[in-house]
DNA sequence: TAATATTTTTAGATTAATCTAAAAATATAT
DNA sequence: ATATATTTTTAGATTAATCTAAAAATATTA
């Protein structure tokens, strides 16, 4: 079994995201948005990942992962999780300030360090945004989970948030919308997507669509 | 304030320990030797360490670290024995097991989260091998330690090693050799630099002279 | 001190990842 | 269905880190 690089990684994690974003084949302009980078820089690489059998792949043709590759990102994406658990519990780091760090954490490569430090804290099943963390065997605890912006029911809690930029999570906490808050759905303003809601049954808010399409809550 | 890539810290902090292990200016073959690489790729990037400013250089005369150079070296160190302290003390890892795993930890850089292990660590002063650790400006603890081979006082407690390889650290263990370990010096032959020892004033054993050339004792 | 040995540097390639510009393939729209 | 637009790939360079082989500098020794 070869080794893979720190920069393939990241082309497998990206894939990954994106394919579970749209549940269909990835093309090359989007991986290379996700990444930053050219869409020749993308071609170049998805025949290196195509040659070790970490992609399905047909030039033209768009992109999924193998299931080689399905399992390397799947372990990048559990060890990130859990480093950023890890942040958050053990050295009071806030969940705005964990995203970058734990992408370095996640390409170390040890399975005695990952499962070491999983049971360290307690085989958490959700990362400090509300993320689902893969078992040691892959697998996730799912959760039935919807939009604020797309919720019908009127009552929910907040379980998880669709982005994780330090803006968007640090006005969240301004607006004391943290994972746990419970919310009653008031009012949805056809107009311009924005939603009225009470907050833990103490005070009512209006919040933006594009914040409403970015916060998940699981319905009661 | 330019970035320092991971290669370039390896370099650095082969120069530091070099330069420790033998207070003089350092070598470009022994640099090569260290890093186990050519020493034509040591001229090629002792040239762009130069340029960064981080060593003193000229052609064919050896290299020392500038103060700049020797800080980020420091911190290198003081991360990676952080992180050592990290795997035996909370993930229950032993002390023959950290340091590759280390060596990829250290170089995430970031001040907050090494003040914040630390903090969580409860500041210690040494790493697993009795190693000292550079606090957050740079300051070692010092500790007047001396080689078993040399010692001439009869007693003394193991407080660190000279060593890091797997092989001899596990080697040690098996002679209950750990830090802490009181030890006695009963006789030192001259013929091939065995030495015997008593124990935690309980048994008698003989090591090898290469064994006490690799484990520091603070004499009582 | 002159000859020899060792160390260090340079020259010239190589590999992984990236880029821009241009060509080829595919998709969209009149 | 053909022209136009968009997407994707290829061609050809670039940069960082490495290598081997050869040249240059320094050190050792007879």
């Amino acid at each position: 079994m070869e080794q893979t690089s720190y920069t393939e990684e990241n082309y497998l994690k990206a894939i990954f995201k994106l394919f579970e974003r749209l549940d269909k084949s990835v093309s090359t302009n989007s991986i290379a948005a996700e990444m930053a980078t050219s869409a020749a820089s993308v071609s170049d690489m998805l025949k290196k990942l195509k040659e070790k059998d970490l992609i399905n792949y047909e030039k033209y043709r768009g992109v999924t992962l193998t299931e080689t590759g399905n399992s390397i990102a799947t372990r990048l994406i559990r060890r990130h999780r859990l480093w950023e658990v890890f942040l958050v519990e053990k050295l009071d780091f806030s969940w705005d300030e964990i995203h970058e760090i734990a992408e370095e954490l996640e390409h170390i490569n040890s399975t005695k360090l990952t499962n070491s430090l999983d049971a360290f804290l307690g085989f958490p099943k959700f990362d400090p945004h509300g993320d689902p963390i893969p078992d040691k065997n892959g697998n996730f605890t799912t959760r039935k989970q919807v939009l604020l912006s797309e919720a019908i029911a009127t009552k929910g809690v907040i379980v998880g948030v669709n982005e994780h930029s330090t803006p968007f999570l640090q006005q969240l906490d301004r607006l004391k919308l943290v994972l746990g808050t419970q919310i009653e759905i008031l009012e949805k303003f056809e107009y311009d997507g924005s939603i009225q809601i009470k907050i833990n049954d103490e005070f009512v808010q209006t919040i933006s669509g594009k914040m409403a399409q970015n916060i998940f809550i699981k319905t009661t």
